[in-house]
DNA sequence: GCGGTTTAGTTGAACATTCAACTATCGGGA
DNA sequence: TCCCGATAGTTGAATGTTCAACTAAACCGC
């Protein structure tokens, strides 16, 4: 059975490419200064921004995974390299037998204390400088409206 | 020589926050539903659209790298998973012996062709339908101006 | 037409992500 | 208590991406 597709009108169309075009380059720039200041990937780094600003800069995997926006196996590949670089450590969970705690070490909370200004300065660079006030606000309600549409359909 | 760094005010933060959010989401899903569908990653769609509105359907590889947003490196790989495939052939250059031209085959058109509705179907859904007309032009402006702030600087 | 620099593209290794399969534990009934 | 489905997390293999090193050819100035 023939379904008519809504294909893009030309306005739609050019939107789409400069957003795609837009996010990729954005994104990628971010990540090729986060690896070369930090060496870390920027996945990586949110993972940590997550554990600072969770209560005792510890979380279990699965809310650390929401958290992030990360799949579990990815965070579990993920936590097993930063376990390794010393900058997250895995506990127990004393509540739940199946749990894993990842926790922020000292050192990895001073890796990204270190990192966190020439990030944002980055960010603020690329992104905020670019962009008049009111379209910051465009984009905070457009990413709001879009994030609400996706996690809740 | 300490330099103040320029932190994101509260509002900067919710919009950097949901934009992060939202994009990654939007990416994720039409990633999940074109490999799903189609059998390839979203970077290689690309790869086959661009190739698919060249003259000829046709372009140097380097053009091809420039045009989808990809390094050269990534693009040498994808065309050598794409020719497996049977999507894509190379061809020498006849005015530069350096280089090489990507050709969609007819059966990579054919594939990208089936794939079409089902992923314009899915933008539609996943981004355009959760935002207002006016949305759909800020977001136009927005993407415009930055991926020019960002590839012009 | 020589020699140095730039450009085109590929390659392999290291790293990151996905997917499906797996183990172990929890929780809620019959 | 026993069982069964759901949840937590890990693992290995296949796939993608990055980075740096490399070959080859074009370009440029003399």
């Amino acid at each position: 059975m023939a379904v008519m597709t809504r294909w893009l009108d030309p306005d739609e169309q050019r939107t789409w490419r400069a957003y795609l075009t837009a996010s990729r380059v954005l994104m990628d720039t971010l990540d090729r200064e986060l690896q070369r200041d930090a060496g870390m990937p920027h996945a990586y780094y949110e993972i940590l921004v997550q554990l600072s600003e969770a209560p005792g800069r510890q979380l279990r995997m699965s809310q650390l995974a929401q958290a992030a926006g990360s799949s579990r196996s990815r965070l579990s590949h993920a936590v097993a390299r930063l376990e390794a670089a010393g900058w997250v450590r895995r506990e127990d969970c004393p509540t739940d037998r199946r749990g894993q705690i990842a926790v922020l070490t000292d050192e990895g909370f001073a890796t990204l204390a270190a990192a966190a200004p020439g990030h944002v300065e980055g960010v603020r660079q690329h992104l905020f400088d670019a962009l008049s006030p009111a379209q910051v606000d465009q984009l905070r309600r457009i990413s709001e409206t879009l994030a609400e549409h996706l996690t809740g359909s």
